[in-house]
This record gives structure tokens, C-alpha cells and sequence, in this order.
DNA sequence: TGTACATCAGTGAACGCGCGTTCACTGATGTAC
DNA sequence: TGTACATCAGTGAACGCGCGTTCACTGATGTAC
């Protein structure tokens, strides 16, 4: 939001500019053109977003960004990349924390709710670039997403809580969860101060749906 | 897609452009600007067209555009209320074909297909711009879809399929089936060769869906 | 029906601006000896 | 430890381009009489 330059090594001779090595100099100015690549896309979308805002944002000449990527899009790219892997270590710990079925609406909502909190502009970015990205990012948050669920079908079936459950059904379960909580991160994003209030709502809507799950006979469907 | 201009009145003096008032004329134009900001957001993000490629599309002079809109954000609001004004009539549709609950699903889904399919380019703007699109674009899109859920949810009590219901969770269910049914437009919209296997998909889903709401009483809730 | 005037959708030149990309460069850091 | 050379992150000037917006205009359509 602000338009101030970041602090980049070598303005201030003392301090965090000090004593480091070129390398270490290069990964900060390519962890400053990450931060402003999220924080600029969040005003608006990844594609309205140049080079020149971007180096500026840093405080850097544009031409310096090519010491880091090739074009925008492989910023974006490297975003995404970024992005599920603060949604894979979501998974890992809502699945750790969930060792009783009977726990698992109310374990795990609240651990998806402080990911979201922590890792706001992430989910942001891939809740906004997977309808509206450049073409190739697009592409790369939909395999993430599907590789997810993918994922989350094989965790739910290697816990027993669908026994009566085709895996085809499995999967279709899975990606149920998953564009809720899609859904769900989204709205998080979209309106933090209102947390309480969603996470109260998804956590009776996630029941309904587990609620319709559990009665589910893989058998009735088609 | 294509960068063809499309025809205008004028261009040729027989045919479809002659005999017509100036206003039915200046509407034609206005219908082929918002016809073009729809095929050029299609590409990409409605913030990222520009007035000169609208005007190059239509066939027209940049400043022309200034007879129709007085910005591009104008003319995605007007895009909006259009887009909505097709989604409405389709629920009206399905709620005119589902005179039993029994047959809900398999009579809806097919008419939610057929609209996206007939109105590909406004669920995809829907879609889109709803996360992705000018603040206030998306604050339309937003108000719009609240709209239309609560008209949902009236539809659900007077239809008397969720007697056990308080008022709030058949609020809560009529939002779960909405963004359900985002999510499939915008598959839909994505990937329409799919498409069967899309419906078939959604239809187990939506069937998972409604066998828990079935089975849920509001006091088991929060 | 004919004429004189008003309206207004679309024209075309011009403006200053931010864009991505090229290129030759600088000078601090790193390395070989 | 000291010196000579290589590396390379960041610089700064320059380019041609598409952008939104202004302005005075044209000429076909519409209207009043």
C-alpha cells in the first residue's frame, strides 16, 4: 500500500547492510521483489502489475530486476510456488491435530483460520490468480490445487472415515472439501474482521456437508 | 479473439445498417462496446483492457467510447448488472422445473448447464472480476450474489423442503448451494469440453450435500 | 412538401506519461596466486 | 598478507509504443416551421 522504498543493503553502511555476502545481498533484493509482486497484486490483479512499480517499490533501478527473473510471469510463477507451499504445511498440521474424527470440524477450522491470518497475502494471491492470473500461472495453481486434493482423497481414505466410500467417491468428496475451503479462505481474505462470524457459519455448513457425507452410500450416486 | 472490427452501421449502406434511427444505431454500437470489453476481458482481466482496444474492436475511434461510458469502470458495472440480469432468469428457470424436491437435482442441473453454456461469457465475467475485478466491480458483483442468495433462501423455506430448519441455517444452506454452484460455472466456463463429466461430478456432490442437509436438525448446530 | 437550423455520434490531431527492453557502465565483492 | 584480475548486482540513458484524455471538427439525422 505505501510507497516507500524498502530498506536494500549498502544505503545504510551500519546495520543489517553490514557484513553481509553478495549472495546473501541478492537473496534479500529477490525477497523484496517477491514481497512487492504480492503486495501490488493485491491492489488490483498480477497482470496489472509492471516492472517499473515493482523496482520501485524495492528501491531499485527496473533494470535490476532481471538479475532475478526473466519476466513477470515467472514472478508469478514463483509465487505460486511459494503460495501452496504455506497451504501444504496448513494441511500437514490440520491433519496432525486431527486424531479423532469427532474433533475434526472444530480441530481443524480454527488452524485453516490462522493460516489464512499468517499467510493473508498468499491466500489472497492464489484465490485471485487462479480465475484471473496470466494464462501459465493459471495453469500452475490449478495442478497445486488438484495435486491437493489428490492429497486430501488419499489422507481420508488411509483414516477409515469413509469405509463405505467408492474412491471415486473419495475424490469427489475431497474436492468438495476443497472448494470450501477455497471458498471459505476467500471470504477470510476478503473480509478479516468479520472471522468470527465465517468461521462460526463454515464450521455449521462444513457439518451439513459431513453430516451428508457420512449418510452417503457410494451406491445411490450414479 | 479474433481482431477483426466488427461491422457498424455506415459501413455498409445496404443491408442491416440502413433504415435505422440515429438511437437505434447509437445502441448498436453501445451493444458492440459491451460485447467487446466481454471478449476482451475473456483474454485476461477486465483491469487490464484498455478503451483503445475496445474502440479498435467495435471498429470506432477511441474517443467514441465517451459517448457510451464515461470510464471502462462504468461500462463493467453495466456488464455486471447485465450478467446478473441472465443468471437471474435462470433461477427462475429452475425453480420453475422443480415442482418436486425428489427430482430437484437432476432437473436443475441441466438448466444451470445450458444457461452457462448459452451465457459462457457472462459467468466467466461473473467469475472473474467477482475476485479479481476494480474494487468497485467486484463490491457490485458481491452485493449481487448476496441478493441472489437470499432469494435463494426464501425459495428453500417457502418450497417447505427444510421444515426443520431455523430461519439462519436455511440461509446458511441456500449460501453453501450458491457457492457450489459458483464453483461450477466457473468449471463450466473453464473447461467446456468436460462438461459432461463436470455434471456428473456435481450431481454426486450435490447429492452428498443435500443428503446431509436432509439429515441435519438445526439444534445439533451451534 | 421544402427549407433552415439544431443535435450529436463519430472523427482525427495532439498532449504528456508510464511501459518493457537494450545497452554500455560502475564499483564493491570474491578469488587465484 | 598483498596484489591483480574476474564476477556480477545494480545503474542510468535511451528507444519506440500504447495509453487516457482534450479539443475543435464534420456531416448525417432529426425537428420546427
Amino acid at each position: 500500500m505505501t510507497s516507500e522504498p524498502e530498506l536494500l543493503s549498502g544505503e545504510q553502511p551500519s546495520g543489517e547492510g553490514a557484513g553481509e555476502t553478495r549472495a546473501e545481498r541478492k537473496e534479500r533484493t529477490r525477497r523484496a521483489i517477491l514481497d512487492a509482486g504480492l503486495t501490488l497484486a493485491a491492489d488490483s490483479n498480477l497482470s496489472a502489475v509492471s516492472l517499473r512499480q515493482v523496482a520501485k517499490q524495492v528501491g531499485v533501478v527496473p533494470t535490476a530486476f532481471y538479475r532475478h527473473f526473466d519476466s513477470l510471469e515467472l514472478l508469478g510463477l514463483a509465487l505460486v510456488d511459494e503460495s501452496f507451499r504455506s497451504l501444504r504445511s496448513m494441511l500437514t498440521d490440520v491433519w496432525r491435530h486431527a486424531p479423532e474424527y469427532r474433533d475434526f470440524i472444530d480441530g481443524s477450522l480454527p488452524i485453516v483460520a490462522e493460516h489464512v491470518r499468517d499467510n493473508r497475502a498468499h491466500y489472497a494471491f492464489i484465490a485471485r490468480e487462479r480465475v484471473a492470473g496470466p494464462p501459465r500461472v493459471r495453469e500452475a495453481i490449478g495442478h497445486e490445487i488438484e495435486q491437493t486434493t489428490r492429497e486430501l482423497a488419499s489422507d481420508i481414505a488411509r483414516s477409515g472415515a469413509a469405509e463405505h466410500y467408492s474412491s471415486d467417491d473419495i475424490g469427489l468428496l475431497a474436492d468438495l472439501i476443497v472448494s470450501f475451503v477455497v471458498t471459505m479462505a476467500e471470504r477470510l481474505v476478503d473480509d478479516p474482521d468479520s472471522e468470527e462470524r465465517t468461521l462460526a457459519q463454515a464450521r455449521t455448513q462444513l457439518r451439513m456437508l459431513l453430516v451428508g457425507a457420512l449418510n452417503w452410500r457410494s451406491r445411490e450416486g450414479t
